[in-house]
DNA sequence: GAGCAGAGTCGACACGGTGTCGACTTTGTC
DNA sequence: GACAAAGTCGACACCGTGTCGACTCTGCTC
């Protein structure tokens, strides 16, 4: 209860250097790869030593670690309404991605040094499992429905299709991180397209048995 | 025009290293992940000290180009008729995924550790991207033939669309070879209907205006 | 204010993996 | 037998990681 102003208890010292370090990695990861950054810099950005950097985490990882929980929530943000709906509804599904699409933008290189990271630690295999699960846990339910109520076609187990959805969105937007974006927009309109098709597509063309 | 036997010139000492460095490389490969080898160990399955090694490779990661690049004719394979062909032809498309699926329960620990690798060794990455870029250029020209002659409805630009289609295959693939592959052959199967799917599958569904 | 605990800091060290260098031995040739 | 090229190796320097123990600083209680 002695606080400088009329706050209670400010950040000790302690909090603000650890978000001081959280703050450094973002900088660093804004301008070249997970894998090239070191302890020594993200130390030397909170102006700490290298040995005190270990009083905050215990690795590089760990710190990649909480800035990804960070991102879990807007993530999963402006699926809602796509996942929880039926249907061919071609502009949820588009917010949903553009959602997507932007945080990529912003936090690409966190994202693919993380992707890239995952097999060898497992505490990021893990994150990266439980938000793919959500996920398709999710979509696959939407397969279901729709597929009951006769608005899809029969095709592939749910839970797999849908898995190869969260696969193929990864992947195209790992993609985008890596070569210069072909402009964000088109990007979330061919996705909007394709995964339509992975869904609802039925073959019109079925080979005549001769 | 020495050599012991009849035929001229058998291989010298260093071609034998150097084929026991690849062949220990393979070795291990199949047991742990790339990142989990040493070149320590590559050296000691070649029987030669840890220097000795550097005279043969420059590191760790020339042993896995030089692997790579002797499976790059396996990798493209097959793959002939689906490409060459038109329409939604099963039969060709699933020959020319079976035997890239084959070729992942063999090698997926080379193929993931070489792809997890690739960002930040050019190398690496060239070798990704020639082959990724040969499958899309033949894949987009047989998009183009089929819209052309009204066997597949438009959509994504050729080049686009037969890009996601390899990033599906690549992620669809390398899921596997991280958890228990989900049985090779229905995988194979799903992928089928997936990627005809993305072709060829045209929405029946279009929201009426209201 | 003395004393104390816990938070925070740091230099020194050990370790493991990489890559280089120079000296050495082996192999084949003229 | 001389010579060069191929092959081999130990020693070394380097870099990044993680640990340890001693130190200081901060805020609290008596």
């Amino acid at each position: 209860m002695t606080p400088p102003t009329g706050r209670r208890r400010g950040p000790s010292k302690g909090d603000r250097r650890e978000q001081a370090i959280l703050e450094t990695a973002r900088e660093l990861l804004a301008r070249k790869p997970l894998a090239e950054i070191t302890i020594d810099e993200l130390a030397a950005g909170a102006e700490i030593s290298r040995s005190s950097f270990y009083f905050y985490f215990d690795s590089k990882l760990a710190v990649v670690v909480a800035l990804l929980h960070g991102l879990t929530g807007e993530l999963i943000a402006g699926s809602g309404p796509w996942l929880d709906g039926t249907g061919p509804d071609e502009e949820a599904l588009r917010s949903s991605l553009t959602g997507l699409a932007t945080l990529w933008t912003s936090h690409g290189r966190l994202l693919a040094g993380a992707l890239a990271a995952a097999p060898g630690c497992p505490p990021i295999a893990e994150w990266r499992a439980t938000l793919r699960d959500a996920h398709v846990k999710r979509l696959a339910e939407r397969i279901e429905r729709d597929r009951a109520a006769g608005l899809a076609p029969d095709g592939p187990a749910p839970a797999i299709l849908a898995g190869m959805i969260d696969d193929l969105r990864l992947a195209t937007l790992a993609g985008t991180a890596r070569n210069g974006a072909p402009s964000p927009g088109d990007l979330v309109d061919d996705l909007v397209v394709v995964e339509l098709r992975m869904l609802y597509g039925d073959l019109p063309i079925r080979h005549s048995d001769e």
